[in-house]
DNA sequence: TGAACTGGTTTCCGAAACGGCAATTCAAAT
DNA sequence: ATTTGAATTGCCGTTTCGGAAACCAGTTCA
């Protein structure tokens, strides 16, 4: 299982590193810390990852990649099946958010799909029918400011990073 | 700035690779694509990374990195200064989503703190001082699910992923 | 029609990073 | 002080990466 509180100061640099830049190189990351070997960065890299305690991954801005529409779900669970309702709603891929929260409802989520009618499909079709759901309030997001702590493009109108080519693809193979 | 609709097949391929693991390497994912140079998925990875298509990142699991205060937020602000408030609070690295939403409230935000005293501090301190906010609703977050298109830990109770090491540090430097 | 152009793709290459293994060092326990 | 389990480190062959130049369409313009 999980541990937590089983992370030292070096976890947590090495983790705030990758949270800005998951593709940094061990060395890189040893580098900048200093009293590391680079071998060791790349052990607890890989520790972390073992653990779960992080996982790296590609976060697509939404609306880059033709999810335009996106929405916030409120879910009223039957008392006691939170975590069924949960385990099944976490299967879609179209769910990038989903808490368990306090308050009026049970559950929150954030969806993403590339056409109204699949969000409705969702909500009425699938989310409305999962044993145990009694109510479902569906508010669409305007606009996405932040995802998983990257500004996406509503905030981040700032510099392009300095990195490798800016050309575009036109023909795909 | 940033272009949607620009994106071919390959693109989207590439970044759903990227997506369930943010470490792939170049050739490993033009060898599953086939017909595709290594070195000309290596140029469009950067070319997203560079339009800001997606952004690669380590994704912490909360409770994992000791952030066991989670909390939503539900943000009613006057009309029309949506954005200028949404950028004064995308600067916080605590929060980690936040959108513009429709119904009741304007924002909608997800916060992760070390301690009540924090969550309450920013929901009282900061948030309540922006100029434009009319109310803060706070839910607190009982169980992650799924963040980012991540599963946490309260559901991804399967596999260690099949890495490297699963040493624990204790001693740090 | 054909030459110049443009922009992505591909090849080639040296430098850097990675993964596995074994030796070493450290800290806690006896 | 000795033992012991675990993390750290160095080493090495393999893989991956970054840069530059050649390559190849499709497009534009004479």
């Amino acid at each position: 299982m999980t541990n937590r509180d089983d992370l030292d100061e070096l976890d947590r640099t090495v983790i705030s590193m990758l949270t800005e830049d998951g593709r940094l190189s061990a060395s890189e990351i040893a580098g900048r810390i200093g009293n590391v070997s680079e071998r060791t960065v790349r052990n607890r890299i890989a520790a972390l990852l073992q653990n779960r305690h992080i996982v790296i991954g590609a976060i697509p801005d939404p609306t880059a990649i033709g999810r335009d529409v996106q929405a916030e779900l409120l879910i009223e669970v039957e008392p006691g099946k939170a975590d069924e309702v949960a385990a099944e709603l976490g299967e879609y891929d179209e769910v990038g958010y989903l808490a368990a929260i306090t308050g009026r409802y049970t559950l929150a989520a954030s969806v993403f799909f590339d056409t109204n009618a699949e969000l409705f499909e969702f909500t009425e079709g699938t989310v409305g029918k999962i044993p145990g759901v009694n109510r479902v309030v569906t508010n669409m997001i305007l606009r996405m400011y932040k995802i998983y702590g990257t500004r996406t493009t509503a905030l981040s109108q700032r510099e392009p990073q300095p990195n490798g080519a800016g050309r575009r693809a036109r023909r795909a193979k």
